[in-house]
DNA sequence: CGATCTCTTGACGAAAGTCAAACTCAGTGG
DNA sequence: CCACTGAGTTTGACTTTCGTCAAGAGATCG
């Protein structure tokens, strides 16, 4: 979210190699994250091992506008590729939002994406099939991707780093269901190769998947 | 979430009867509604009928945060039974946020407080059972209506104003399916008799939903 | 090279959905 | 007072979807 938020706020880069844990369930923390770059997930964990992911970070998101005002993170967020990352102290991001109206209203804005989002997730874990919550989740991450300028406009390519049990996660799906992805890799919807995936369907992959 | 909240702002109040709709879709409003008495749904409905449920709305609740923001609905909000609500003007009630910090610290926590519900509503529709769910869904209206003096404290009775198919739409289930209450009622964990339910063993009870 | 992930397939079972019928219970109007 | 209606609930038989288990085949990485 914060493309061109020049302000003079300090911000600290770390570098997470994938699958290390960035933020633990329940820590505390006095900074905000911002995803900078790579792919990153953030998943609740039962005691029981079922995990749930909530949403997938992809590069200019904010782990959580939640974490803006509560210090007690309420998921983990995990690195799904080698992600780097940016800090904000809280105390000063939040003084800087009521100073700069512009700033507070992208933020306004972000936090209203996130809900968007959480929405649309539990439209889908409630009322979708499981073809339609897969190829959601993909036009989807398309979408994003394609905002931030990541998909290549001829070929519809773009990095595509997930396995098949963050799909899983992602769909509240179990791994081995997810077959479905060899059937649309079959009809011809898509391809997966080399941590890459393209759209060769466009039209009919966007039927597909659940529309409001 | 404004009890107490006696600063000047003015508000009209509304009565909707039961089944009607409070706002709909993609309508565009200049107040934001705060729920008084009664019991509402907010709903998404899909093109082919299918039906979810994105929170139940008791006394008290702001019916969204984000309305706070963005004057487009995104989704449609039913009445249950027949409810009473006021209607702030969201230009006030947004300058008042800023006038007022212990407002602003209310409002977000408002806000953390209805993503911590998205959230656990994702878990539930992602990973948990039937049994679950439901169980999921009556502890956690039990707390909410708790935390508003609205159980009584011998009995362990509340008012339960849903039918079957609120219960399905907001578990993901179909009405038919909800024969898990029928289970649940014959095991003796709770009893539902007259629009109100009574919960005989609390502790079974919570254990039966997810944890995590 | 093992050792660990990862993906794929197939046989089987369990969970949840669909369809249909009967029953309850308020209204409602003759 | 009594059919008539319509929404809501309950039940059972049957189907579909999805999960579980198990095995094997590639990858990938020290």
């Amino acid at each position: 979210m914060p493309q061109g938020t020049s302000i003079e706020l300090q911000q600290s880069i770390r570098i997470i190699p994938a699958r290390q844990v960035i933020c633990r369930e329940h820590d505390l923390h006095d900074v905000v994250p911002v995803i900078c770059e790579g792919w990153a997930a953030s998943v609740i964990t039962l005691s029981d091992g079922r995990r749930q992911i909530l949403s997938i970070l992809l590069p200019g998101d904010l782990v959580s506008t939640a974490l803006l005002f509560d210090d007690r993170a309420d998921c983990l967020v995990e690195a799904i590729t080698d992600v780097r990352y940016g800090t904000f102290k809280r105390t000063e991001l939040k003084a800087s939002l009521f100073r700069h109206p512009d700033l507070f209203a992208k933020f306004s804005k972000a936090w209203i994406e996130e809900k968007v989002q959480a929405d649309q997730l539990i439209v889908d874990l409630g009322r979708a099939t499981a073809e339609e919550r897969i190829a959601g989740l993909i036009v989807d991450l398309k979408d994003r991707l394609a905002r931030r300028g990541m998909v290549q406009s001829g070929t519809m390519e773009m990095d595509f780093p997930l396995r098949q049990h963050h799909i899983a996660d992602a769909t509240g799906l179990t791994p081995v269901h997810v077959k479905v992805l060899s059937d649309f890799r079959r009809s011809g919807v898509f391809k997966i190769r080399d941590r890459s995936l393209t759209i060769l369907d466009p039209f009919k992959f966007r039927s597909i998947a659940l529309t409001r």
